[in-house]
DNA sequence: ATGACCTGTCCTACAGGA
């Protein structure tokens, strides 16, 4: 089974080049975000027309996740449980049912900027910084909760996170941004050691392998990148990974988005 | 000129992204 994960940045406007790469890559599910639509717009028919079943969560202009799968979708939840007052469409879970289930949880974390900093030089866990603290305590307590399953799930889409210096073109021009700051990077090796497999450094140990180019100052062109996009594999799922892949170059096709597909294949 | 952003929305200018 094929699963990839894809931030289109926008539904209405990645209609081609989402359908071409569909019909490429061929996915049994794509978990995507940046849909930046409400449900009811949502292009549902066009998809279910290819095979896929259709799962939104989606909000106006912004944010928005949604699951393609060709196999049933089951026990959908809809937004990250902790906060009944974040309104953010950013989270969206359901069980992929093939031979055996799967549990998919699609996510878009906060970027998290800009990031204020104190008369010492230490960032202050406020406003969007402190959004994006909150929102990944959160999502570490999730992951617990579906460890206790001893079941497979996966977290994959795009977490606003530069593991390393290495998942950087220029690390320095990240010091100070929210993608790249310690707390940032803690919060997400804390998540990874309640035993979360990343499947891409799992498979491919390379250096310059991104799933960012930013649309501004040629970044394709120079390969400017940054690797953000994720798949955290609880330890029953690890054990079906076979593979685990960037589809780096539909980033120079035309009117692409400023990430990339990135894909794993379970065996099941 | 080693380089010039994209999307959605409706106050066609602005917020938000990373």
């Amino acid at each position: 089974m094929k699963i990839a994960s894809f931030n289109i940045a926008g539904i209405k406007a990645r209609m081609p080049a989402l359908t071409a790469w569909l019909e490429e890559a061929k996915p049994d599910v794509a978990i995507l975000q940046e849909v930046k639509s409400v449900d009811e717009n949502f292009p549902r028919e066009h998809f279910e027309n290819m095979g896929y079943n259709v799962e939104t969560h989606g909000q106006k202009s912004f944010n928005g996740v949604a699951i393609l799968s060709k196999y049933p979708l089951e026990d959908v939840m809809c937004g990250l449980p902790g906060d009944d007052s974040d309104e953010q469409a950013r989270y969206i879970e359901a069980n992929v049912v093939n031979e055996r289930a799967v549990r998919v949880c699609g996510l878009y974390l906060p970027n998290g900027n800009p990031v204020e900093f104190d008369a010492e030089g230490a960032p202050i866990h406020d406003g969007k910084y402190g959004y994006k603290l909150g929102w990944m305590a959160r999502l570490h307590a999730r992951a617990e909760e579906l460890m206790a399953a001893e079941e497979p799930f996966l977290m994959a889409g795009d977490y606003n996170v530069i593991p390393q210096a290495e998942d950087a073109a220029r690390p320095e021009a990240w010091t100070k941004d929210a993608l790249a700051l310690p707390d940032s990077r803690n919060a997400y090796r804390k998540l990874m050691n309640l035993g979360l497999t990343e499947a891409f450094r799992n498979r491919n140990p390379a250096p310059e392998q991104y799933t960012f180019w930013d649309f501004q100052r040629g970044a394709w062109n120079r390969n400017d990148g940054i690797r953000i996009d994720h798949f955290l594999l609880s330890p029953e799922c690890a054990d079906l990974l076979k593979d685990c892949q960037i589809d780096k170059e539909i980033r120079g096709r035309e009117k692409p988005s400023d990430h990339v597909p990135i894909w794993i294949e379970l065996a099941a």
